[in-house]
DNA sequence: GCGACAG
DNA sequence: ATCTTGTCGC
């Protein structure tokens, strides 16, 4: 059975809990943030679904850039250990992500994930997750923030405003099109905010997701058919 | 103690 | 994430 809401699920076993926050707190030593040291050339967009309630499907987009022509798309499924809980997205969701990427030929130059980067309690969201497992440049797009506040950007695209937590920025607020909601982009490693806020500016074309995760989004919805 | 809470 | 209809605007 479903919850209607995630919070009329059980409770978490604390224990678990524990262990996996002492995990990120261990991570977070290892996150770099800084100017790329890359060129971008090739650019994926990662995300996933769900078939019933225990089964996740992941998809990752190969797109050029910054041209954004499709290169090559992947797609992995298999069962899912844990139940969604803010703040611990990334061990239930990457353990099928990082399956989906080993299918690429070619291996991208960042990583475009939906949900958010170091814009975490702990700034472990699942793009920094993955950046640490895969040593390789990672950024976030959020739709809703998770935690952190911010005023609403001016309408107009491009407006962006900071996301302040503790006293930090993690992230950018970037109104992506016009009277749109805006969204959330974070460095995730290996890249710094104003260099992940400019890229995904850059792949916002005409929709309110970039690119990448626009494409990925979609596809993971199409894969999830032919299952 | 009372809310908030990625996907 | 997922369940769902019509509706508004470019």
């Amino acid at each position: 059975m479903a919850y209607y809401r995630n919070f009329d699920a059980p409770p978490p076993d604390p224990v678990v809990l524990k262990k996996l926050t002492e995990q990120q707190n261990e991570m977070q030593q290892r996150i770099i943030l800084q100017k790329p040291d890359f060129d971008l050339k090739l650019i994926a967009g990662c995300d996933s679904s769900f078939i019933g309630e225990d089964t996740i499907l992941s998809a990752f987009i190969l797109l050029s850039y910054p041209d954004l022509e499709v290169v090559e798309k992947v797609w992995h499924h298999g069962p899912v250990e844990l139940p969604y809980i803010p703040g611990f997205l990334a061990f239930r969701e990457a353990p099928n992500l990082l399956k989906a990427y080993e299918k690429l030929q070619q291996k991208p130059d960042l990583i475009m994930v939906d949900g958010h980067g170091i814009s975490h309690p702990r700034r472990l969201g699942i793009a920094t997750h993955l950046g640490l497992h895969l040593n390789k440049p990672t950024m976030g797009v959020a739709k809703k923030v998770l935690v952190g506040k911010y005023t609403e950007p001016a309408v107009t695209k491009g407006s962006v405003s900071p996301l302040v937590y503790r006293n930090e920025v993690i992230a950018n607020v970037l109104r992506t099109k016009d009277k749109v909601k805006p969204v959330f982009v974070s460095p995730g490693h290996l890249l710094d905010l104003e260099s992940a806020t400019s890229i995904a500016m850059a792949c916002a074309i005409k929709h309110k997701l970039p690119e990448p995760t626009r494409l990925a989004d979609h596809y993971a919805g199409e894969f999830k058919k032919l299952v």
